[in-house]
DNA sequence: CGCGTCCTTATAAAATCCTTAAAAATGGCT
DNA sequence: AGCCATTTTTAAGGATTTTATAAGGACGCG
């Protein structure tokens, strides 16, 4: 699963420079050396876009503005020019970086390396919600510093509304979630692991699943509430 | 909903510097001057971390090795350390940027804003209606700074008509649009409902909900009052 | 066969919803 | 303006639904 990229500059030596530093992580570079031939709809097939700030007749930030509101990923500057309003324009169009040239080619591959990780979701297999730990390829849980007891209804029940904190499951989707078809099996068979899932959270003093009345189950999110 | 900061830093000065112009763009401000003190659970309930590189005791490498698999918001190095190669290992730890010192307090804002902006552009179905945030996935209304603790009705009956600010609905109406078609309810429990809704907002001074008489209830379209 | 997991059933507890009834408000009427 | 019919608001209680808890049995696996 390559990530893709597309870099924007009128400067051929600079492209070629960018893309030899980019494929070494093994991403997949396109480059495009006329902003005006830059359409949203072409745009979002990327991963990630870096662009020139000056650049003969469309400049970077009026390429930005042009395509953000139809683009929604990381959008990277590339220029020369230091000074501060510039800066804090690009920022306001929008972007998510900005890489003051000369820049090293180190520092530019771990910008571009930082964004496309939080984008794609990285290969990282564990999560981290409310206090629990769950390692999906073991397919165990830690809270604190002792893996948790569950079986494997109860994990994959925890696991998967941790996934998707904040949002409310029927005990109907629950199982379903838990045996991918349509199993009709009792709702509450739903209650009794939920049941044992908090018992066994109890012990850490963590109670992460709240109970919507009439509807279902929920991560409580971390951030709101 | 404000965003809220964590500051890590030694430097008071540096500390009280970084606080006065983040809390120029609204957002609620912790710091924490001994790196040692930080624990994961403390982080989780922040959207955006700050960390300074050096300092004695632990230093933000440290940190940020210790904390980073069990908090997934944005972390920002500050750092005097202008090498390529600390650079490097800081986005490597997993951080999402690396701001230089010395650094603008523009630059600095608009970095910030930048990492919060994208964190606050997750697919969360929600709606604003007069004060009142619906979180349609995870079927809770917030006003301010707290939930709302609405029933499942209330919810509802509530939700459906600020989806529909401005149109009127009859008591009818608005029992089968929340207990689907053919649910022939007496309509004064629609009443009660709307009094239960009345009364929860109004706690938070806003009373959304108008009575058209003889007809029924619709949601102010306008804020205006 | 023993063990653990999962499911079912039964009962208790909790919360919500609906009904009922009276008080207040509204609009139309003389 | 004053009165009346209608509608809305408010309040309280019981009925209903949903969830929590506990115990027992079915099933598969080693």
């Amino acid at each position: 699963m390559m990530p893709k990229v597309l870099v924007v500059d009128d400067d051929l030596d600079m492209l070629s420079l960018v893309c030899a530093a980019l494929e070494k992580d093994g991403h997949q570079i396109d480059t495009e050396a006329d902003a005006l031939a830059v359409q949203p709809a072409r745009c979002q097939q990327y991963d990630l876009l870096l662009l020139d700030v000056m650049m003969p007749g469309e400049d970077g930030f009026s390429l930005c503005r042009r395509i953000r509101a139809e683009v929604d990923c990381p959008i990277l500057f590339l220029t020369a020019k230091a000074e501060e309003a510039a800066l804090v324009e690009g920022f306001g169009l929008g972007a998510d970086d900005y890489i003051k040239k000369p820049f090293s080619v180190a520092e530019l591959r771990a910008r571009v390396n930082a964004h496309l990780r939080r984008e794609v979701r990285q290969p990282t297999h564990t999560l981290s919600r409310g206090g629990v730990r769950f390692d999906m390829q073991a397919k165990v849980a830690i809270a604190g510093e002792h893996t948790l007891p569950f079986t494997r209804g109860e994990y994959a029940i925890c696991e998967h509304l941790a996934l998707h904190a904040g949002q409310v499951f029927t005990k109907e989707q629950l199982y379903e979630a838990v045996f991918g078809f349509e199993a009709e099996g009792d709702p509450s068979a739903v209650a009794e692991h939920i049941k044992n899932i908090r018992a066994k959270l109890k012990a850490d003093a963590i109670n992460p699943i709240e109970t919507v009345w009439g509807v279902g189950y929920k991560w409580r999110k971390t951030s709101a509430r």
